[in-house]
DNA sequence: GGCTGTTGCGTCAGTCACTGACATATAGAC
DNA sequence: GTCTATATGTCAGTGACTGACGCAACAGCC
């Protein structure tokens, strides 16, 4: 009866949610997802791919920002200084979904075939980075290693939002950042911190 | 009627690499699987907890071998450095594989199931540098961002020494530790190599 | 030798993720 | 109004994976 479309997938996604988060990722079957979203098992597979994906959705668009990102940031940054201020410009998108990434965060902690899949949407965000510094100049192998680093410094740094907000987002990054420099520096191992 | 058990598990594993070779991963059923290996599906099922594993198998020890590494490496070693000297120690594991990663490394490629697989067999790593990283005094913080973007150079290593094994595992490792430094030290945009 | 516990396996029945084919209804173009 | 595209329902099927039960081979022990 409904004939919007776009409005079962958004009702699909939010009962998977509830129900993933009231008795468990396992626990759930994809047709009692249908059920409370209103709909048929079978188009729940016509909205999303599998199961897991209707946790996942909307990464295209953090994906294009992204890039979008990289490909603005001056001139005269480095990749790894392009890819911080692109981590920058897509904060606020971060920030919005707070409320609905919260629950979602601790729902892939607790199950490995959704973090299992998280790790596969990451791979795809270090591509778009990977593809926008190779736009910029950065020659491929560098391009890939550098969005492949930058990539993992921004999810300690989100990791690190998440547990404690207050800073902001932007002062994780910075520090997480900075912690990249120290590494590869010519450290001591003495140098521990 | 096998007694040995460990025996029928290798006949598995070898049936599995076949099958994905000849027909593709998604076009042989686990139980085409356990007949070529001359046993039935469940007994697949009991050696492996899923199809993908069939193929992930002796990963423990590599991650063994590299922690192992870790622990070995010179106290005066960054984390960086100790590292590098992990994936050096564990150089020969590799080289001795060759013949039966070959075939493997094709499949992987060409089934996202598997690369997704692979992404987990690679954070399972990524985990036990860090934990080792640590046992080395190394703050928790810096040994899981270490970890990470170690793994990242030792990937691209591999990943290039697959392409071309002349130069051998070494040079490649050396050529990509060495990309790392320059990656985060003060570049300008404009040495983009 | 026989006895017994363990271990690896076969068999069977069942659940659930996922797919193809076909029918139906609704929205909008004309 | 008709016609077409699109979202959905229905149905039947495949294949990954699991639990329960029974059997056979081997281990050690006596």
């Amino acid at each position: 009866m409904p004939r919007s479309g776009e409005d079962a997938r958004r009702r699909l996604q939010q009962a998977a949610l509830e129900l993933f988060a009231e008795r468990g990722y396992e626990a759930t079957t994809t047709a009692e997802i249908a059920t409370r979203a209103g709909v048929t098992e079978r188009t729940f597979f016509r909205h999303f791919p599998d199961k897991r994906e209707a946790l996942f959705d909307g990464e295209e668009a953090f994906r294009a920002a992204l890039s979008d990102g990289v490909l603005a940031a001056p001139e005269d940054q480095n990749p790894i200084g392009a890819l911080l201020f692109a981590f920058r410009a897509v904060g606020p998108m971060l920030e919005e979904n707070r409320a609905f990434s919260g629950p979602r965060a601790v729902l892939i902690a607790q199950t490995p075939a959704l973090q299992e899949r998280m790790r596969t949407k990451t791979a795809g965000l270090i591509d778009a980075l990977s593809a926008a510094l190779r736009r910029r100049g950065i020659e491929e192998g560098a391009a890939a290693l550098a969005a492949q680093v930058g990539m993992a410094a921004f999810t300690h740094a989100a990791g690190a939002w998440f547990a404690d907000p207050k800073p902001g987002l932007d002062a994780h990054l910075t520090r997480a950042f900075d912690a990249l420099h120290d590494l590869s520096s010519t450290g001591r191992a003495s140098r521990s911190r």
